[in-house]
DNA sequence: CTGAAAGCGCTTACAG
DNA sequence: CTGAAAGCGCTTACAG
């Protein structure tokens, strides 16, 4: 007896492994894509063999024929950043969950400019953006899957007018931390890291400006940045410089609006180490509501991100579009971020 | 005059292609895979039809006879754990550097046991597991890859002996810490979340075990897990309720090694806010070296998976696999870890 | 159920 | 360069 894993090499047509069951190509065939109408020994036989041999039908000549590929591409800004790997994950889940499968691309600064072009000849039956890519970029890309009538939708990017998009309304979470701390009292604000030519960054910043107008305050009068005063590393650092700098100055804010969580973690640190108290001294607010969050003391008030929820909607409307047309009208999702407030901020304390 | 974005539908075939060019299928075909002895004006008319057009030959068709699909696929435990997804980005840097596009799926215990078979039918050029998986049906998935001569690497399941392995060496580990421990004159220590019934847990307190005999220790007498007491929800919780636990202990040890950064950081902030100084009291070691290390006070004395060597083991592996005929002998790429010793721990003060 | 045939879109070897 | 042809491995419609 030969055991299986001994066979010198895999059968790999539907001819062969005809041949290896005793039935014609047609009955094979029509087993492998359980059409009706076969008797349960033919349909038993053809299991059999498929587990004694280990065939696996080449899969490109049924797409070849036009079968649906059941491929789903992503190109990702990057696989580092906590919170797009995280929309990966639930996204891939949900494709999963109806039987696509994930081709995955980093779309690096010096890669490929043929990245779309590869899932197109792949045929994958749709794209999913997630990140910040160059806008000249990724309206040439969109324009290519208008004309190949593929679906797509991006996620995370603001800017992009020709293509569906599901984003975190940026401006609506700066509302909700104006909303608080101005709640609490507080009228002077620092900010820390909310600086760049990055789009995540402008949107913020105009939230602020507009949250800020609601309430009678301007923008340059009560908002105080030190950001340029140094070179971001790594964020966590960077919040401790930053900490550092504002506790020295006369008539510093008293609530200070993070770019992260990592950020709002090392102001906190280094205000306490200087002797300076969250939340009596100061508040503090970041952004991600990552883990981190909860495990420094005071913990953290955070803007959540929704993640699940960005993933959900961007996978709808995805599995959705597939086979259907592609409408004209570029629909633009917005997704409501939620203040976690935590330890970190508290009622202003005249000094 | 027509923009490109307003033509009807997109090219479908080189057959149709070529009628726009005006050259035949052939002619069309060599330019595309950029064969010899060709115009430079006939370059220069296919690849300015390429643009205009938005062209993209069917993959499939190539594939079908034989091309190879430039298709790597992972396989993975989840997409939620650090380390994993960090491994699974150095992977696919690697892998986009030498043109080839991963085919991601989590492996979920409810899920589709066909994940591999998917894989061989789309002709992925080698298989990637990262994690831990069920053994029983990761050997059966190993030999349906050497039936079919498809290259594969296992990383990170340190009990697979049927494949080529990378693997973390766990052991040794535990041997540079013991050894940094006792060096700094711990005879007692409390594991923190150590425990519970994985191979990354076993290899672990057999490492300590070992470590410990080395220098005359006795496993038994002189460590302590309060794990039992409690359910593990957060790492860091736990890591919290564990040391509340010790801290009231009498007789408990000076020195803890906790299953990962989460519970050091949280048993380290226990420890603090009860009154119970680190290091000078206690020393805590983490593992896996994440940020969060670097975010607390005392910093995090922690192991480091080496997480970029891994990756690119496993890479040139089984890059150079691809195109090879399957060797018999099962490889194992054992990667040694690395103690980055930070404050957290420090020398036995004798009380 | 079988068996012969067509066709998906490509690449390639060949004669001109 | 062109043009006609073969073949990759599958699915499907058809006659028996």
């Amino acid at each position: 007896m030969t055991s299986p894993s001994q066979r010198p090499r895999a059968i790999r047509s539907t001819a062969e492994f005809a041949r290896y069951v005793g039935l014609s190509r047609s009955a094979v065939s029509r087993v492998l894509n359980d059409q009706p109408g076969l008797r349960a020994s033919t349909i038993a036989r053809v299991r059999q063999a498929m587990a004694e041999t280990g065939f696996t039908p080449n899969a490109h000549a049924a797409l070849l024929r036009g079968k649906p590929s059941s491929l789903i591409g992503v190109c990702l800004e990057n696989l580092t950043t906590h919170s797009l790997v995280r929309k990966l994950s639930e996204l891939q889940e949900f494709f999963a969950a109806r039987g696509y499968t994930a081709l995955v691309e980093v779309d690096r600064p010096g890669g490929s400019r043929q990245l779309v072009q590869q899932f197109l000849a792949l045929r994958v039956q749709a794209i999913v953006f997630i990140g910040q890519f160059d806008p000249a970029v990724l309206t040439e890309r969109i324009a290519l899957l208008r004309r190949h009538g593929t679906p797509h939708v991006v996620v995370d990017h603001s800017s992009c007018r020709d293509a569906p998009t599901v984003t975190l309304d940026r401006g609506a979470a700066m509302e909700q931390v104006v909303s608080h701390l101005h709640g609490l009292g507080h009228r002077r604000f620092g900010l820390l890291g909310i600086s760049g030519d990055f789009q995540t960054v402008t949107d913020r910043l105009e939230g602020l400006r507009a949250a800020l107008a609601r309430r009678g305050l301007e923008f340059a009068q009560c908002t105080r940045s030190l950001d340029a005063h140094h070179v971001r590393q790594s964020h966590f650092e960077f919040g401790r410089l930053l900490a550092a700098d504002f506790a020295r100055q006369s008539g510093r804010p008293s609530a200070f609006i993070a770019v992260n969580d990592e950020t709002a973690a090392g102001a906190q640190l280094e205000f306490q180490r200087l002797g300076v108290r969250v939340p009596e001294e100061v508040s503090i607010v970041g952004f991600d509501n990552r883990d981190i969050c909860q495990m420094v003391r005071p913990q953290l008030t955070s803007v959540d991100q929704q993640v699940e929820r960005t993933a959900r909607v961007a996978a709808e409307f995805i599995l959705a579009s597939i086979g259907r047309p592609l409408t004209r009208a570029s629909l633009l999702h917005t997704i409501e971020p939620q203040l976690i407030v935590r330890g970190s901020s508290g009622p202003l304390i005249r000094r």
